[in-house]
RNA sequence: GCGGGCAUAGUUUAGUGGUAAAACCUCUGCCUUCCAAGCAGAUGUCGACAGUUCGAUUCUGUCUGCCCGCACCA
């Protein structure tokens, strides 16, 4: 059976206690009762994190000639964050509805008074409408106007509707409005706003001027430091900058373990083009290379799937956003998301910096500002995506076997080293011999404990790819020893220049 | 942020107004020639803080955390 034909609680439930037991990953500050959001990867999810962060590091800049890498300080000039729009950008205001526990958006919910103008030609309010944002909010609220005016017998005629949004209603006004859940006003609470931005000072001084802001992306580090990077490494259109570090956003509502925490970590990419190049194929291309690549670390095509954002929901600045979508135990959600990003933030960062944000292209010979195609990934629900679909229960031998299928290349440990016996020095010093010489260049394990059988589910349990045992055949013959596959469960006996050609070969 | 449920060992669970137990895991020893064997032993627990009480893991309150639903999600 495997990890997907459980129920859905039970299956990330058992993930969640898996991860736990084998110290791969846990809760933050658990002795103290932990903190909500934060998570820590122990030693297992420490190498596995790694891992992944090197691949996509490896494959992204190594292996390429037109991506440059960076790190940008995780605190920058608070002008940075206005000039990006996250210091007013991130801010939603939200208004409840004591009465339904609804939540809406304020400037997703408007409202309108009703003024009725009399035959004397004086005008009364006569009372509110609200509506949520639809196709034709506006109409909605005409005939709420009129549903009110007939239901309250006024006279009159009915004055042309002034729509607003809630954000711009009185606070007396508040009381009057009608909950769109109810319809009785009363109810609604006024905006409330969240910053998601964690806010610091810097310096000893705490006071409004030395107010700073963890960053909520790693992307405004490359738009920064854009022309550093144009002056420096003789970069030339297309090119890319990428960076991996943490980010931090003080989410409302953290949930599903580590894919939505409060402190994360981000790979992200800005692809920089021409202004009049073929943006669009580009931006198929970015989509393409990042479906490729997590097949490529061990995650199955058909757990994957392309979500394109409706235009009406694209940011005023993107031109398309298709996020790349995961099937998680608790369902269909965000993984990779990649947009283009047109000259957006370039432009604003020379506007607020008064730098200029440009690049020489010799093909035209032209100085542009170029436009960008940014895929944007978080480590932790990659490292999510991985162990949600290694995750497998299968039976051997009428045992139950918890076995974590790891791609070799991302799996902490790649072989386990076993003596058959441990009471017999010459195994021992052999496997012992065998392991040093592994060490040099792998990350692997030695364990001597407990029968055999054991060890092999103790390593199929943190998904470590191949186990090798060394016997008396090994000692006293050949040489050979078996190779035990973690997920065939075959048996072969090799050599060590073999074992050594097959983990180049499969590790490198 | 709202509503509901939950919190006992690393994990899964039992249990009690008189400071707690099992299985698995882990560790040690014996044994063991390839898939969680056996035997002997060992470590380890009532989420936190108050209150009631002679005494609270148990009752009450607050907080924290987890799960589910709603809302939100750059």
């Amino acid at each position: 059976m495997s990890a997907q034909s459980a129920p859905a609680n039970d299956r990330m439930e058992t993930i969640v206690s898996l991860a736990k037991r084998r110290g791969i990953i846990f809760q933050s500050s658990e002795i103290y009762g932990g903190l909500n959001g934060f998570f820590d990867y122990g030693p297992l999810g420490a190498e596995l994190k790694r891992n992944i962060r090197n691949a996509w590091w490896e494959d992204m800049v190594h292996r390429r000639d037109d991506i440059v890498g960076l790190e940008s300080s995780i605190i920058m000039h608070p002008r940075v964050w206005e000039a990006s729009g996250h210091v007013e950008g991130f801010t939603d205001p939200m208004v409840d509805c004591r009465e339904s526990k609804q939540r809406f958006r304020a400037d997703q919910l408007f409202f309108a008074p009703v003024v009725v103008v009399g035959e004397d030609g004086a005008e009364t309010t006569i009372g509110y409408v609200s509506a949520l944002e639809s196709e034709d909010t506006a109409a909605d609220l005409q005939a709420r106007a009129e549903d009110l005016k007939r239901k309250l017998g006024a006279r009159g005629t009915l004055k042309p509707l002034v729509v607003a949004d809630i954000t711009a209603a009185h606070p007396e006004e508040i009381e009057k409005i009608p909950s769109p859940a109810t319809g009785k006003p009363g109810s609604l609470t006024p905006p409330r706003s969240f910053n998601l931005m964690f806010e610091t000072h810097v310096g000893a001084l705490r006071d409004a001027s030395s107010v700073a802001y963890l960053r909520p992306e790693t992307a405004q580090g490359m738009f920064v430091d854009f022309k550093t990077i144009v002056d420096t490494t003789r970069v030339k259109l297309p090119f890319g900058i990428a960076q991996i570090g943490k980010s931090f956003r003080n989410e409302i509502t953290p949930r599903n373990f580590i894919f939505c925490s409060r402190e994360f970590e981000q790979m992200e990419m800005e692809y920089f083009i021409h202004p009049d190049a073929d943006w669009f194929a580009c931006h198929e291309e970015w989509l393409q290379w990042c479906r490729d690549w997590l097949i490529s670390i061990g995650i199955p095509a058909d757990l994957l799937s392309f979500d394109e954002h409706p235009k009406e929901k694209l940011a005023f600045y993107s031109r398309r956003t298709v996020d790349i979508m995961f099937r998680y135990p608790f369902g269909v959600q965000e993984l990779w998301g990649i947009a283009a990003r047109s000259d957006y933030d370039l432009k604003q960062h020379a506007k607020h910096s008064g730098k200029p944000m440009e690049i020489f292209d010799e093909a035209t010979k032209s100085k542009v500002v170029p436009h960008v195609i940014e895929p944007a990934v978080g480590v932790d629900r990659i490292l999510l995506a991985v162990l949600c679909s290694a995750y497998y229960e299968d039976e051997v031998e009428g045992e139950k076997r918890t076995v974590l299928r790891f791609h070799p290349r991302i799996a902490p440990y790649k072989v386990a080293v076993f003596p058959l016996l441990k009471n017999k020095p010459p195994l021992v010093e052999r496997a012992q011999a065998l392991y040093r010489a592994l060490k040099r260049k792998y990350n692997v394990f030695y364990d001597e404990s407990g029968a055999i059988g054991r060890r092999y589910r103790r390593q199929d349990e943190i998904g470590t790819p191949w186990c090798v045992t060394i016997d008396f055949d090994t000692v006293e013959k050949d040489g050979t020893f078996t190779i035990r596959d973690r997920d065939t469960l075959e048996q072969q006996r090799i050599t060590e220049d073999q074992l050594f050609a097959m983990l180049e070969e499969k590790l490198g």
